[in-house]
DNA sequence: CGAAATTCGTTGCGAGTGAGACGATTTTGA
DNA sequence: TCAAAATCGTCTCACTCGCAACGAATTTCG
């Protein structure tokens, strides 16, 4: 009987720390896309994606839409309009919120964008099988779910 | 024929996205546990798991060992060194390096956090059976060696 | 109706962060 | 051998980021 129990603690197996170090590298490769080629950030990606998919949308729904929080989303809408990416309107209907819209430009780099994107996906998801890839996306969407539960619940 | 394809792209189901925000919420539920109850960063938190698993690490393996660049261990080690922690000798075979040695507290509140993180790192897992775990596994480890092909290439 | 509470988006400020310069030391190689 | 290059860790400076406060508008509810 040991009277203290060594303790045995991997970084490199721990979990939570494998996933941190994955995602900041993925999202730097596909940052190289956006950022070093059109000088736009992750942020700034994000809401072109999804006013993209739904232009016209309020900031606020951006927000939900891209999982921003509304300063960076406003952040990010300020630079976009400053590249004249996308323009601002105050919303008829409540004169709080700012509709956003891509402007021509914005659409066209946008269109730009996502095949590279989509292509870098593929790649990076290249090595997986079909029931890899099945695998690892419900693996993803309850790793979050207990996650975000967690979190609520301090 | 259409003239313009119509580009479909939804950013909840782009791999990137998912990846980042599921890592983020997975460490900001880890976070709880050493930030909230212990006042560390996670940059902290690794440079004590690094130095609970190697004892006497020199600054620069602890940034290989952890992925923390020389900065946030740098400045890290200054900040657990303040807080009596750890305590920092210049190596007499290297001068240029530093040793860094926890303290006796330094390794009491590492052998109270990992419990913890074991603990929480369990439940975030919970609902994986054992061959959705080793699927997972495997993937992370393929997908992060292609991230990092990607990034040394530029 | 109208005062209080809530929501939308922006902004100011203090803390945190990263790129690059730097002093000190060690290694390289002509 | 010794000058040039590389390495270790720190520091500075400019920039970013998040918290909280805010003005404006809307909703709630007594």
């Amino acid at each position: 009987m040991a009277k203290h129990e060594v303790i045995a603690f991997a970084l490199a197996d721990f979990f939570p720390y494998r996933l941190a170090v994955l995602a900041e590298h993925v999202s730097q490769a596909v940052a190289q896309l956006y950022g070093d080629r059109f000088q736009i950030t992750r942020a700034e990606w994000r809401v072109l994606a999804a006013l993209g998919a739904n232009n016209g949308m309020a900031a606020k729904d951006i927000g939900a839409y891209s999982t921003l929080d509304k300063m960076q989303v406003s952040r990010a809408v300020a630079r976009l309009e400053e590249a004249g990416l996308i323009t601002r309107a105050t919303d008829d209907a409540d004169r709080r919120a700012k509709i956003l819209t891509l402007t021509g430009s914005g659409r066209a780099l946008f269109q730009k964008i996502v095949p590279l994107a989509q292509a870098r996906e593929d790649y990076l998801l290249e090595d997986l099988d079909p029931k890899e890839r099945a695998v690892l996306d419900k693996a993803m969407a309850k790793v979050l779910a207990r996650a975000q539960g967690l979190i609520e619940r301090g």
